[in-house]
DNA sequence: TGTACATCAGTGAACGCGCGTTCACTGATGTAC
DNA sequence: TGTACATCAGTGAACGCGCGTTCACTGATGTAC
């Protein structure tokens, strides 16, 4: 194994892995684009390689089974909501503001990609278990919002308001709430302003 | 066609009529429990025909589709869960006192079935339009929660509070918040009460 | 009360479908001398 | 620089599976006279 001295620029990756990362990488995206349309029953890896323009076998020099892609997928999924709501929360500031911030990137990634957010927080896949490290991830998640409202228990000298973690408990059931209804297609029809409901429900809990 | 005289006791059913029904009924128990089990995805004309000792095309004569059958299964859960809603906000008590009741009857009915509640309100089955009474139903388990703080604004005098119409969608948000992850599995390893996170929330709304 | 007829639940065979997955193989790409 | 070899992505055929749904049929049950 050679290795190369690594200087500013980055080692240059080597053409079947590079391939092979391509390959992935578009399985992945058709993947969630099957999620989207028909649910995660929907998922197939036979479908996925046609859709590419290959035979299904090919697709088992990527994936062992089916169930690691799915699994795959609903890992990175939290690994791509952790980073977010980590780069939300991040920097030397308020504790009310990181919360808040982290929240709104929350909505909006779920927004954007709602097959994502309903395949973490939707109804379970029967059948799926997830591994360790997605509950790990899960907390990673949750982490930041914790540690906000440590902070803010710190701050106040006021005894008698709820503990940090129960706080940030219903913050999660809260936006949870919204979300999923939302997501769900639950407000169609109702005249009801998701966006502003959801920050009314982030101040309800830094209230 | 003839008439029975409606007396005391009801008009005796037909045998034919009985049968059919105890036929519907044992096909809606036995897809529930395919649902619970294995998701929608999973319910199955054929698997549960021969659950029940008969040929697939049997049971054509009873539903004409797949679709059909999973269309009644959301409507009659969404009727049932309706008269539900609807006995434990009944009597002439005080508003507070039938949102709370309502509450628990649904936190009762969902964790007693998760699939029916999931079915409904968790992450929308792709493909299916549920009929208008469906929306109908769901506004019917609704409205008494609306009437609940329709009430309980014309008795405040406080007209900086929000509106029932607010204060009613927020219950629901925050409610289906801490139901869904309660029966989605997430709080399991977190040392969460779920009951009593969820009484919580009904107070914080009625508070 | 008995007979002829209509209704209707259920069968068995068959259709086409898409799925996950295996296997032995081909042919291109990368590696070692 | 050229050659021999190893690696590995992708193919094509095949497997068994369960699904929804149709069709012509049988035989039991209910109804009308």
């Amino acid at each position: 194994m050679r290795e190369e001295p690594s200087g500013v620029k980055e080692t240059p990756e080597a053409p079947r892995a590079r391939y092979r990362r391509q390959v992935r990488d578009e399985v992945q995206t058709r993947a969630w684009s099957q999620i989207g349309q028909d649910g995660v029953s929907a998922l197939s890896l036979k479908a996925i390689a046609t859709q590419m323009g290959m035979t299904a076998p090919a697709l088992y020099r990527y994936y062992s089974s089916r169930d690691e892609l799915l699994t795959e997928l609903i890992v990175s999924a939290y690994q791509d909501l952790a980073e977010v709501a980590e780069a939300a929360a991040a920097g030397d500031r308020p504790a009310f503001e990181r919360i808040r911030d982290l929240s709104a990137a929350l909505r909006r990634w779920a927004v954007a990609q709602p097959q994502r957010y309903l395949l973490l927080y939707g109804t379970p896949v029967p059948g799926h278990h997830a591994p360790d490290t997605a509950a790990l991830l899960a907390q990673r998640i949750f982490a930041p919002i914790q540690a906000g409202f440590a902070e803010l228990q710190d701050e106040s000298a006021d005894p008698s308001s709820s503990s940090g973690e129960h706080r940030s408990l219903i913050l999660w059931t809260r936006l949870h709430g919204v979300l999923s209804l939302e997501l769900a297609g639950h407000f169609v029809g109702m005249n009801v302003d998701a966006d502003l409901l959801y920050r009314d429900e982030v101040a309800s809990v830094l209230r």
